[in-house]
Formats: C-alpha cells, sequence, structure tokens
DNA sequence: CGGTAATCGAGACGGTACGTCATGTCTTACA
DNA sequence: TGTAAGACATGACGTACCGTCTCGATTACCG
C-alpha cells in the first residue's frame, strides 16, 4: 500500500494488493496517534510538532510522513478517534425538541471540555488555506455532523412539527451556529442551559407574533 | 509614550506628558499596517511573518516588536483598520426585521469577500491559545459588534416587537451565529438570501405553532 | 556519531559504531571551513557571523551549529586546518641556535602574513572569556607548539649545549613570547632579522658578564 | 571643546575659546568611565555595551558616542585611568637587574589579577582591526611602558652592565614579550617567581657558555 | 531458501522564522 | 551647544520546526 491521503487504519477495504514489501506497523500508527493526541489536547495543535510526536512516539519523522501528509491531518485522525468514542448515538424522543437537544447537549458538553475548543479553531483556521484538508475536515468532520441533524428534522417534519419545505440546511446553521459561535468565541459559556435557550428560540421564533406571514414563505 | 499593548495610533487619549525622546515615527506606523493589511488579505496570517512585514514596510523587526507583541496583534490592527473604514453605519429602518438585514447583509457581503475567513479564522484560533490576545479580540471585533446588534433589539423591545424578557445574549448568538457557521466551515456560501432567511428563520420559529407555549418561558 | 565539541573529521579515530542515520556530509563540512577561513583571512573574527558563514557555504546555520558550538571554534578549526598544511617539520640542525631558527623563521613568516595576527588576538580574546574554548586553544594550538620547541631544547640538552636543569618552560616563553609580543603589539615588525636578534640575544643573554653566577642557578 | 578622538578631561590646554553653549557635564563624564570600568572588570569588553553603559551611568546614549568613537577606546580610557593609578613610580635600585625586577613585578601583579588578562586581550583583538585604535593604543599604553624600560637599559648601559650596542628595542621585548604570553595564553601563571626566572635567563642567557661569540656582534 | 521490496529507526540536511540584543544614527524638548 | 530620552535601520544571535534525504536494519512475500 503506498501512501495514502490519511493514515486511517489499513483494513478498511479489502484489499486483494499483493502486498509485498515489509507491512506498516500498527504499532507505531497507534504510537503516533496516541502521541499525537497527548499533544494536541495538552497543549493545542501548535505543539503538536513532527519532531515532537516523532519523539513521543518513538518514532521517526519520516514514518509519519508517510502516512500523513500534514500535521494537521494527523491531528485531525488523532482528534477524530478520541471525539467518535466519546459522542452517544442519537435518539429518537418522539418530539423535535426533545431530538435536537438529546442530538446537541452530548455535544456540546464534550466540546466544552476546554481542550477541544482550541483544536476545533486551529483545524477550522487550516482549512481556510489548505483546500485539501477542508475538504477533508468537512467529509469527515462537518457532514457526519450534519447528517445526524437532518435526519432529526427529517423525522419531524414526517411528524408534521415543522412546514414539509422548511430550509433544512438553514435550520441547521441556525441551530449548530450559535454553539458554535460561543464554543469559537468565548464570549460566555457553553451551558446546557444555552443549548435549551438556543433550541426553545430557534423553535419559537424571537417575534413569531410580529411576523406571523413569514412563516408562510 | 511607552510600549503599550497595542500600536495603534498615539492620539487616542489627550497626552500632557511632556513628550520625551523622539517621537514614534507616524511613517513607519503606517507603512507596517499597510503591509501587514496587505500580506494579510493577500496570503492570510501564516504569511504574516515578522521579517516579510519589516521587509515590505521597509522598517526593522525591531521597530514592529517595540509596538506589538505578536504577529497575531498586529493582524488584528491591520485588519480592524481596513474592517471599520468598509462598515457603514447602522440605521434604524423601523422594524427588527429591517434592522436586522441592515446590520447583517453589509457584515456578510464584507466577510464573504474570500480573505477575511481565513484571517478571522486565525485569528479566533490563536485566541484560543492566547488569554490576552483573547481580551483584546474580543474587546475590539466581538464587542463592538455585539453592542450594535444589542441596540437593534432594545429598539425592537421598545417598540413591542418582541417580549421584554427576551434573552438578549442568546438572541445575539443566535442571528450570529449561522452566519459565522457559513463563514468559517465553508460548507456553503455566505449570501444574502442566506442572511435573510436565518433572520426570518430566527424571528418566526421553525415550529411556532407546535410549541407556542415555549416562547411564554 | 553524536555532536562533539569540534566538528573535526569524522575519521579520527576507529568507531566501530554501527553507524546510525544519515551520515554526516563531508561536502557541507569542506564548505563550512573554506567559507570560514576566507572570511577569516579576509576580514577577520567579527566576519566570522554564522549568517556570513552558512550563506558562503550553501550551507543552512543548523547544520553550522550541529558541529560547531561557537563561531570561536569553527575559526580555530578552520585556522588549524590552514596553518598546519603551511608549517614545515622541524629539522635537526645539530646546534640549537641552528634548530630554534629553523623553527620560529617558518613560523614567524607565516604569522606575518597579515591576517594572521588578526586572528590570533582574536582567539586569545575570546579564550579569555570561555574557559571551554581556552581549553581547546591552548590543546590545539599552544601545545603543540611548544612540544615542538621543547623537543629542540632536549636535543640540546643532550648535547650539553645547555644547563641540564635549565627551566624549559621559562626558555619557551623567553623564545615565544618576543615574537608573540611583536605580532599582537605591533609596535615594529615580525621580521626574519628580528627573529635571530631574539635568539642570539636569548642564548648569550643581555649582561652575562655582569651577572655570571646567575646561571649557575 | 569640539568632539575629540578621546573622551579624556577637558583641562587638558588652556582654552581660550569663548566656550558657547552648555559646558561639558563633567558629572557626566565621570559616571560614565566609572560605570565602563566597572563592567569592563566584572564582565569583560563584550559587556561594555554602549546601552548598558548609557543606563548604568544615568546618561544618554549619544552623550557617550559624542566623546568616546567607540567602545574600545572608551574602555580603554576606563582601564588606563584604573591602571594608572595602581602602578608605582619606578625606583633606581643601581643595578638592571633590581631594576627590572622593580619595574616588572608591580605590573605582573597588577596584570594577574584575572580581569586585566581579558581586557588586554580585547583591546589587542581590537587595534588589529581598527588602525586609529592601534595607534591610541599603541600611543597611551605600549609606549610609556617601553619608555620606563627603556630608561632602565640606558642607565644601565651608563654603569657599564650592557653593551652599548645593545639593541634595546629587542631587549624589550625579550623581557616584556615572555610575561604577555602568559598572562594571554595563560598556559601557566604569572608569578613573581616567573618574573625573576625571566629576568634571569634574559640577562645570563640561555647558552652563554656555547655562543660566546655572538655577544660581540 | 534466498531474493526482492517496502517499512522502520535514526538523524543529517537546506530552509524559514522566531524573538532578542547591540550598534550607531536620528530627532525631539529641555537646560 | 549639551544633554536625556528614546525611536530607528541594521544585522547577528541561537533555537525550533519544516519537509526531505540517506543510511543500515527489519520483515514480510514470492519465486
Amino acid at each position: 500500500m503506498t501512501a495514502t491521503t490519511t493514515g486511517a487504519a489499513p483494513a478498511e477495504l479489502p484489499q486483494p494488493q499483493p502486498q509485498r514489501g515489509r507491512p506498516r506497523s500498527e504499532k507505531a500508527r497507534k504510537a503516533i496517534l496516541e502521541a499525537a493526541a497527548e499533544l494536541l489536547l495538552a497543549r493545542g495543535l501548535s505543539a503538536v510538532s513532527m519532531d515532537a510526536v516523532a519523539e513521543r512516539a518513538g518514532v521517526s519523522k519520516a514514518t509519519i510522513y508517510r502516512w500523513w501528509p500534514s500535521k494537521e491531518t494527523l491531528a485531525l485522525d488523532a482528534l477524530y478517534t478520541d471525539w467518535a468514542a466519546a459522542q452517544p448515538a442519537p435518539r429518537d424522543t418522539g418530539t423535535l425538541r426533545g431530538d435536537l437537544l438529546a442530538l446537541l447537549r452530548p455535544w456540546a458538553r464534550l466540546a466544552a471540555k476546554q481542550p477541544y475548543a482550541r483544536v476545533i479553531a486551529a483545524l477550522l483556521s487550516e482549512a481556510q488555506t489548505d483546500p485539501a484538508f477542508a475538504d477533508e475536515y468537512r467529509h469527515r468532520v462537518v457532514e457526519p455532523r450534519r447528517e445526524l441533524a437532518k435526519a432529526v428534522f427529517l423525522r419531524a417534519a414526517d411528524r408534521g412539527e415543522i412546514a414539509g419545505d422548511l430550509k433544512i440546511d438553514v435550520a441547521l446553521d441556525l441551530i449548530y451556529g450559535p454553539l458554535y459561535h460561543r464554543l469559537l468565541h468565548g464570549h460566555a459559556k457553553l451551558t446546557d442551559r444555552f443549548v435549551q435557550d438556543v433550541v426553545d428560540m430557534a423553535l419559537t421564533g424571537l417575534a413569531p407574533t410580529t411576523y406571523p406571514e413569514l412563516s408562510d414563505r
């Protein structure tokens, strides 16, 4: 297997290739991800230097570069492993409000654990400059999250809780946007109370009686 | 005037001091901010190296360090100068919806001009790690913007468009959050249409008829 | 081979180590020494900045620092290479006087070639402040030279030309001291004539008939 | 008095000039020399930065530069003040050997007080590169010392202790050279014993019986 | 079972930027 | 005119990473 875009575990697809040469060291892969994750959460993305990861993982720099094109990609892998393990599967609570809270509360609690904001901001920043990384970030982080929320809205539409022509793309941003906003700007805490306030305010509207006709749009 | 936190123009406050020593070179100050702004918008924050700014501005590195503690602070100054000049004063349109659109549309148009997203993301990222910079960023960028929007909501409350006990802090995040979300994540464009959709959806609610009692909360 | 005190050629001692990692670039080593020597002789030690050497040698500063702890050590290496190549092996002429002249004349001629005085003075100056460098300087420059002259005196003692209890350490200083004195102070030229005068005056004494008893001491 | 080569006290010559403008501050002059001397002896010439002297003396850099063209010249002034005060006037002991010991022993004792070797080496080094400074150094340090020793030799010639055609220039180097040699190279201590050995060896010769005819030259 | 080939560790390499420091010059206001 | 204060251009310092490279050693498969 030649160098690929990511350093994901090798067993993703059945590989009929002849598999020549020395096989990839699973031990090295794990040590690298672990070292990266530790540095990432402890001291932020800027501390994830290839030299530092290599030393901490007891691995040579060349080995890292063979499997990850940049430290950002590596950090993404390291983060994703952590994050995915910690997020519970969404539940169907029977109401849109319940579903949203079930989805967003665990997310917010996890995100508010200090180190994550730093990492997310750094990755977001990197994505602004490196289009390839941006694609990967969106594909691996943004889209899965949006798909979960989209499913929630589709269920709500089925139940008739929301209009069938509601622009779900906008609704997703209306829900997640405020959470990210607080997370990244830090002007106020990302509490359970805030999550509930956002959901309720988004569901009922800031001035529903003043602009009733807009909801027919 | 001794070194301060930022390299702002010297004439901010009345300074009765006898003004000893050679005065600060206004020419150098401008050249530095200009060079930084150019690099910033053309190639992102990572291109704003002190060496590069110094060379482009025809100035010594020591002069930059004398007035700006870090390249991020410098970038913030450079950005702010640009940004402030481009933003129009908010108008009172007579309705909450009109005021919000008048406020947000120009902001979104400016922000969507490609380079800004990159810069904002980078500054946000830096703010996660450097508390002093975070303070400054919030004080100079976040708070002024929030104050403008807050004034809009207070006018709306006076007019009776919104409930008097509306949590304005949350409402601000509900309005700005989605815009920043698109800006930074880049999963979709930050268009005028989107701004309007966000405003309307936030005003009327996603499911106002399903959860009417929540609005009395 | 890990970083050592000096950047000497790697093949000085038999090294049975398995030779891990990329081997040192002999090309870089030579280029660095050459660049340093050129700068040293052309413009003095103060012109041997690490930046200048790096640029002239087409080498990175880190590579220089990996092998030489300071520019003085580097200069010493560069000088030594030059110097050693130019000094002829001492001959046994059969008399103390002949041996001393054979030893000192070439040394004086080489030293009087302008640039060397400047370099020697600078190295001597550095040695006053940096004990580690002082050790190295004495070990690599001073001692070898003294050993040569010491051998000359021992041969003379064997022949019976000088007293067996002559303090050779003092005699060495009596011979070399005046030469260095002129070289460094520059109050007069370091000519062949002067070398001969010093040798003759040292051998016969300034006032041998006035203080004959002192020579029995 | 306009800027001159050195920062010597202003009262050297009668000054009939109308003495326009603010007179030179004697207080500043002394503070500068004192600060320079302290830094010089405590931490060597390299610690005598103009900034450091200015701060320690409570004086502006411009003032220093007005009166001393370089830190080396300043150091020379500072050193000379110290040194001259500490050196006793030479005595006439009645013999060449006694005169030389009376002259050299105090010199050697003073010089061996650690800091001086460092300073002398640094000044000597500077003199190799800067001809103007070299002139000044020779004029103020080397020549006075040589004149003293020359007087000793002339008295000895009057007494008939030494040959009338002795090359005094060479003799001076034969006497002082070894002392400087040990001082600067540090391969052995500059003790009273060594001074005496040098004087005796120089007077009687290393091998006077082997080369008697040379003394007639 | 020996050959082929990819991987691994170690670490040297040419670069770029960092943030600090000293030099020598300058510009201002005050004495 | 001299001075204190201090800003300025210049340029070197020594360090840290970057991403690439060159080794020798290891570990599979494949013929």
